[in-house]
RNA sequence: GCGGUCGUGGCGGAAUGGUAGACGCGCUAGCUUGAGGUGCUAGUCCUGGAAACGGGGUGGAGGUUCGAGUCCUCUCGACCGCACCA
């Protein structure tokens, strides 16, 4: 019989429409169901949306639809990371003002992510950029500061000479600006910050009550952090009378994490910027030219590898700890970091690879102090490798004997209790590489930073009453550096405090400020008069479930984990972690086409032949062969992206996100072929024809029960229990698999019917419910496909609004079960059992079986292992 | 160098320690349909055999176990992250 073809270029607006109208996804802070919040990473208003963004979008929405129908009020909310240097770079090149760009790009954006059938909230939408929401993040700034959590120092940045402004570690490539190309200076500025290291251990510790954190993550996040615990030393300085500059110095600060190697010290390291080294460079000429000289070395990695250890005898000499009699070198190292630690180091060249290759360089002593386990003490030797594993103490005096770790705690203990000009020689210290974070950017796209210089007063914060500051709208972007800076009356202001004439901070904050708590907004955006609302928070907070790249692994969400303990200091929230769980979705890749020319090629002007295991190429247009490249992410540049909104006219939605979830596990990059989509869009057809025969199919003779009918049943049971279990775990692509075999399962039984002509009531009844199941399944996955055939099966009411099937656990238990009999671990045949059958019967049945006979011949019967209702294993 | 993830058909991928390869793509054959992205049926890990029925098989080598893709040890390879952090 014929049918018609679904059509999603007419059904899919019009369920969107339905949707809409009867508001069905937005959602009342006042509901006494219980909450649910699924949140995928808000885009960057680029102007277009890309592949990547219907598979992060779609991943939320299939589990934002299953718990709406399994009954929770669940929040899923879309919005805008507006700040950013885009829209700067925009208005440079085409004039046009950053607010408008971005708000054309958001509107645009927001075309084209409807007609993907999302089940958003719109109504809780904003844009970062708006003053209504960054008002709130002024407000926060405000209490972060009179919290003491922001502090205002100075420090080394990247400085692009050409642009004017202050680059990220990320925006220097190779020594150069991104974007003028520009050798990046060091500068020093002052600089507003954020004190996440006061919550450094705290945001350590808790990365083990992640649990439903991808591992990769909390690594990638406790690597960051760097947690280390170790020994603070003060080294008497020996002869500073002796040496020009030191004049005064009496102590020298070292951090060390192996106290137990303190023998073995042949020299003590500072770095090129540590106060020490600058005082004495001031006398030293020889000194202050070798510091002139390390500090040219690139900053770029690849220089830092390259670099070799370096060092300068600045002739100062310290005692050691343990021994005033024992003086140490003391140099200036380019491979000590000022930035970590104290900024200088004791050497200890035989444990320790940098501090060896140093020692070999300037010929400084190297004495092992820990034997590895079963090497001769007398014997051991350090080659060309320091060795950093455990051991025994030797050449160490009062530690000799000890293991590494007992050396540790007795050095510890000693140098806690000795005492040099009063104070303790040694302090046990936990250190981090973790760094506070510098906000401030001297841009014009970000949200002002809320603070007034005052000549008299010193720095205050904007009153509260008077936010938000706002940005100043007429701004030209025809010269580089911050528009703010020379704009000639947007940063004048009366000092609040004292009224005199003063002025405006004039940088801007870091957009990640901006990602840092707008998960928390979207509970009460509407709420003008403060950023978040207790009872919004406590109903929705944290993220159940939050889904995005992993790109933003580290930043976005270690600052997002740092701002929600800062926002509950300061009264904002009351939880520490905004995420409980988390998911990291790959990429979209496609391969990639070049033709004759080596010229890139799209996807669209290329046609794929394959015959047998050839697949090769050719120009639609031209007819010329093209080579097939690599797979790779999508990218301009390459032109191997697909376009959303031709992928929608061409099939609809239901069959991008049909595809997407398919092919590949969500955590894995999932390569867009066309033949995957045209199989999705075959099967979007094919469960609209199956449903339209299930529909049309009237009860024929015979009532009896069927066992056709029976097992279809248990097949769409089934089928409700597996996906279920998988929407939970996020694992789409089995439940695609699961709903594969539904509807094969169907299919054969519509089969059967129509051939055999038994389509009895009881069958009929049992395709009826399978089909309706078939449908619920899916409908989170391809929601406008399953409106229609809800429709289709007479259903009044929404499938979106239909309560989640309940599989009948009677259905999942089987009779009688098919068993595998092995023979020493080789199946040799099956054996059908009833369920309940006890171990003898099985046993009997499973030696019955001529295949088993065979294989056992005429060996004796050793043993034989029946797993009930999984096994049997007979051993021979 | 350090840390992490992962190696399964032609491809994407399934397998609470219990029948390896579900499901899809592709391919093969037959039927159907036929002007515009068809549909249905059967087959598709390798290998011997007409078949029945065998042999082998989850990067490699060992081990634990009645039984290993799964657990352990070593090893090879790929990808990702960090990288002079004392």
């Amino acid at each position: 019989m014929t049918r018609e073809r679904y059509n999603p270029k007419e059904t899919e607006p019009r369920w969107q429409a339905a949707w809409e109208e009867k508001q069905l996804f937005s959602t009342s802070n006042d509901d006494s169901r219980p909450a649910y919040y699924v949140l995928e990473m808000f885009p960057y208003p680029s102007g277009r949306i890309h592949m990547g963004h219907v598979r992060n979008y779609t991943l939320g929405d299939v589990l934002a639809r299953y718990k709406r129908a399994k009954g929770f009020s669940v929040l899923h909310p879309m919005g805008w990371d507006a700040f950013g240097m885009p829209a700067e770079n925009a208005a440079m090149q085409n004039k046009v003002h950053p607010g408008e760009w971005t708000w054309a790009n958001i509107a645009s954006m927001r075309n084209q992510l409807k007609p993907i059938g999302l089940s958003l909230d719109w109504a809780r939408e904003f844009a970062t950029c708006d003053p209504s929401y960054y008002k709130h993040q002024q407000r926060l700034f405000i209490d972060f500061y009179k919290a003491g959590l922001v502090d205002r120092k100075t420090a080394k940045v990247n400085w692009d000479p050409v642009d004017h402004t202050v680059l990220a570690n990320e925006q220097v490539i190779d020594g150069r600006g991104w974007r003028s190309g520009a050798v990046v200076e060091q500068r020093e500025l002052t600089q507003w910050f954020l004190r996440i290291t006061r919550f450094a251990d705290q945001l350590d510790n808790a990365l083990d009550s992640l649990d439903r954190w991808p591992e990769k993550v909390r690594t990638m996040q406790r690597n960051w952090i760097g947690r280390s615990e170790g020994l603070l030393v003060r080294f008497a300085i020996a002869n500073a009378a002796a040496t020009p500059g030191a004049d005064g110095q009496r102590d020298l600060k070292v951090y060390t994490t192996r106290p137990d190697t303190l023998f073995g010290a042949a020299f003590i390291g500072i770095a090129a910027d540590h106060p020490l080294a600058r005082t004495l460079a001031a006398q030293n000429p020889a000194l202050a030219s070798f510091i002139a000289d390390i500090r040219k070395t690139g900053t770029a990695q690849e220089a830092i590898d390259k670099a070799e250890k370096r060092g300068f005898d600045t002739g100062l000499r310290v005692a050691h700890p343990f021994d005033p009699d024992w003086t140490l070198p003391v140099y200036v190292a380019n491979f000590v970091l000022l930035e970590y630690g104290t900024g200088a180091i004791f050497g200890c060249p035989a444990h320790d690879q940098r501090d060896l290759d140093f020692a070999r360089a300037y010929d400084l002593p190297v004495t092992p102090v820990v034997c590895p386990p079963g090497v001769e003490p007398a014997t051991f030797l350090i080659g060309d490798e320091a060795y950093d594993g455990e051991g025994q103490l030797i050449n160490s005096r009062f530690l000799d004997g000890m293991s590494a770790s007992d050396a540790y705690e007795e050095v510890a203990r000693r140098l806690e209790t000795a005492q040099l000009d009063g104070a303790a020689v040694g302090e046990r210290k936990v250190n981090f590489r973790l760094r506070d974070w510098g906000i401030s950017r001297q841009r014009y796209w970000g949200c002002p930073i809320p603070m007034i210089h005052c000549d008299a007063c010193g720095v205050q914060p904007v009153p509260v009453d008077q936010l938000p500051v706002t940005l100043p709208e007429d701004v030209s972007f025809d010269k580089p550096g911050n528009p703010l800076d020379r704009h000639p009356t947007w940063s004048k202001v009366d000092c609040p405090n004292c009224g005199a004439p003063a002025r405006r901070e004039t940088d801007t904050m870091d957009t990640f400020v901006d990602s840092s708590w707008y998960f928390a907004r979207f509970t009460d955006p509407w709420n003008a008069g403060a950023p978040t609302t207790a009872t919004a928070v406590a109903r929705f907070m944290p993220v159940d479930q939050y889904i995005g790249g992993v790109e933003h692994a580290i930043l976005h969400l270690l600052y997002s984990r740092f701002f929600t303990r800062a926002m509950k200091e300061t009264g904002h929230v009351d939880l520490e972690e905004p995420f409980t769980g988390l998911f990291t979705q790959g990429m979209v890749v496609h391969e990639t086409y070049r033709d004759a020319s080596g010229a890139w090629t799209e996807p669209g002007d290329v046609r794929i032949e394959s015959s047998g295991a050839d697949r090769r190429a050719i120009h639609v247009k031209t007819g010329e062969p093209v080579s097939i490249g690599p797979i790779e992410k999508m990218s301009k540049s390459k032109k191997n992206t697909v376009d959303p909104d031709d992928i929608i006219a061409a099939y609809g939605a239901d069959t991008a996100r049909w595809f997407m979830l398919s092919d590949s596990p969500p955590e894995r990059d999932v390569i867009w072929t066309d033949e995957g989509v045209q199989g999705a869009w075959r099967f979007v057809q094919r469960v609209w024809r199956i449903t339209q025969e299930v529909a049309s199919l009237e009860a024929g003779s015979g009532d009896g029960p069927s066992p056709v009918a029976r097992a279809l049943r248990k097949a769409a049971h089934h089928a409700i229990a597996a996906v279920s279990d998988d929407i939970e775990k996020l694992r789409f692509n089995r439940c695609v698999a699961q709903i594969y075999e539904l509807a094969n399962a169907i299919q054969s039984a519509i089969n059967n019917a129509t051939e055999s002509g038994d389509g009895s009531v009881d069958v009929v009844d049992a395709l009826r419910e399978a089909n309706a199941i078939l449908i619920q399944l899916l409908a989170p996955m391809m929601p406008h496909l399953a409106e229609s055939c809800w429709e289709a099966l007479g259903r009044k009411e929404l499938v979106a609004t239909a309560p989640w099937p309940v599989h009948d656990p009677a259905m999942l238990v089987e009779d009688e079960i098919t068993l595998p009999v092995q023979v020493n671990g080789k199946r040799r045949a099956d054996i059908t059992v009833a369920r309940d059958a006890d171990r003898a019967t099985i046993e009997q049945a499973a030696l019955a079986e001529d295949g088993v006979k065979r294989a056992i011949g005429d060996a004796a019967v050793k043993k034989i292992i029946i797993v009930l209702q999984r096994i049997v294993n007979v051993v021979i």
